[in-house]
RNA sequence: GUGGCUGUAGUUCAGUUGGUAGAGCACAGGAUUGUGGCUCCUGGCGUCGUGGGUUCAAAUCCCAUCAGCCACCCCA
């Protein structure tokens, strides 16, 4: 026997009886992008390994131990996207696009363990608003990302929300909490005590007891803020107040993206567990001038479609219709299959989605047949039928039949598919 | 990268102190030779995740490995 190959870890494949689930969550999020006027953005599934190093940051850990990179046969170094803004704002840059309010959804790569709600493959949808640094974006952002949620039929989640300042209120901020560690490095774990050089912001999020009592007392963020991203956070408030956005301020928020300053915020639903995080972004003022282009401000947030699906499963949501035939042909005796390939055809052709099992043999086993595709008629030609020129429709639903002239076919399904 | 639990038919799982495998669902056919859904009947040799070890004998015990789940971590 050859070989069985098993798909690789962290990977899963999307199968034929519930891609529609994933369909419709990629609708209803074009839809909402749509009411927002984004336009799509498709970049490719690997950039230049420098990209992400430049821009998520070389000490991130995304950087430092989950991105895929790969040289090609010229020894150019490249890596699987571990997330969608750089390669947008590279695109961005590249083209020389103006405002840009674009939308994206696609696979992103990192390699991680996988677990409940994370995968090493896992499919993103995000937003990036590029060239306003104006607070109502903050806000306009925020609430096509509720907008969305919402539209799917979710409600329980919480919006969170913090403000991490520009660069200089971030190494304020940074100084001020290695002062206030310092006295205690001995007492911290060994992940903090690294931490409190590379970036000890992360000392706050650490989940270990011992450190957890140091985090309680430790300065706050706002604190530190310049005056100015002060003002810009107090703006972005006010305006998701104006459009009725309920959110808490979580100054503790960190995210693991080097790229991030001034606004930052996260979506989460507890009933997930580990994976908590629905979707997160915030604003990046500096990364479109670091990566090469003229300086603009930018906005954004992603999400992941795992998780929105465990959360609707959850919540016992609907994600719309299985896909099913509306007319399934049932013939009996040679002459019947060749009329049953003409007229599927023609209704096919009419927009009516119709089909019929070419390999079953007995009547009753296309009836099964034609049960379970969920068609609501089913047409039976047969012997008798093709003999006088007739078809016979049966409401699956009803259980009802007719015998009728061929040609009138399309009328009848006309008026079956109004009455359901 | 670390830890815990698990790995038997397409799937969900059972398998008693080691004596070389079973059920529900699903699927297929039939009861009803031109009528589905309900009911009943019939149909399963499946590398017992993989490799090695102990034993007269391993799905069962031991080791390794791979995979899944959950948690740490990180985040989507």
């Amino acid at each position: 026997m050859s070989q069985r190959y098993k798909i690789p870890r962290g990977t899963y494949d999307i199968l034929p009886q519930d891609s529609y689930r994933r369909q419709f969550l990629m609708d209803v999020f074009r839809k909402t992008a749509d009411l927002y006027n984004y336009r799509e953005i498709v970049t490719p599934m690997f950039e230049s390994a420098d990209l992400f190093e430049r821009s998520v940051g070389d000490t991130s850990d995304i950087v430092q131990k989950e991105m895929y990179v790969f040289e090609d046969r010229k020894q150019r170094r490249f890596a699987l996207r571990p997330e969608g803004t750089a390669p947008v704002v590279r695109s961005y840059v590249e083209n020389g696009m103006q405002v840009s309010r674009l939308y994206y959804m696609g696979a992103m790569f990192r390699y991680d363990r996988p677990q409940k709600g994370r995968y090493r493959q896992f499919y993103q949808y995000g937003v990036e608003a590029i060239g306003s640094a104006h607070p109502y974006i903050d806000a306009e952002v925020i609430a096509m990302a509720v907008h969305y949620l919402e539209a799917l039929g979710l409600k329980d989640f919480r919006l969170e929300i913090n403000s991490v300042g520009g660069p200089a209120s971030a190494d304020a901020y940074n100084q001020a909490l290695k002062d206030y560690y310092k006295p205690h490095v001995d007492e911290l774990c060994g992940d903090c005590k690294n931490r409190l050089e590379k970036n000890p912001r992360r000392l706050l999020d650490c989940k270990v007891p011992s450190c957890k009592v140091f985090a309680k007392d430790a300065p706050v963020m706002l604190d530190y803020l310049d005056p100015e991203a002060l003002q810009c956070f107090e703006k972005v408030k006010s305006y998701l107040d104006e459009l009725g956005i309920e959110y808490t301020v979580n100054p503790q928020i960190v995210r693991g993206l080097d790229y991030y300053t001034d606004t930052a915020f996260e979506i989460l639903d507890d009933s997930l567990g580990a994976q908590n995080a629905l979707l997160g972004g915030g604003r990046y003022n500096g990364l479109v001038e670091q990566i090469g282009g003229k300086d603009a401000p930018g906005i954004g947030f992603a999400g992941g479609f795992e998780r929105l699906e465990l959360s609707m499963e959850k919540n016992g949501l609907s994600f719309g219709d299985e896909p099913h035939p509306e007319v399934f042909l049932v013939a009996m005796g040679e002459a019947a299959e060749i009329q049953t390939v003409k007229i599927c055809n023609r209704l096919r052709h009419a927009g009516i989605p119709t089909d019929f099992d070419i390999e079953k043999g007995s009547f009753k086993s296309q009836m099964k047949a034609a049960n379970k595709s969920g068609a609501d008629i089913a047409i039976i030609i047969g012997e008798d039928e093709v003999a006088n020129n007739t078809l016979t429709i049966k409401d699956m639903r009803q259980g009802t039949q007719e015998t009728i002239p061929a040609d009138e076919i399309n009328e009848r399904i006309e008026k079956i598919r109004e009455r359901s």
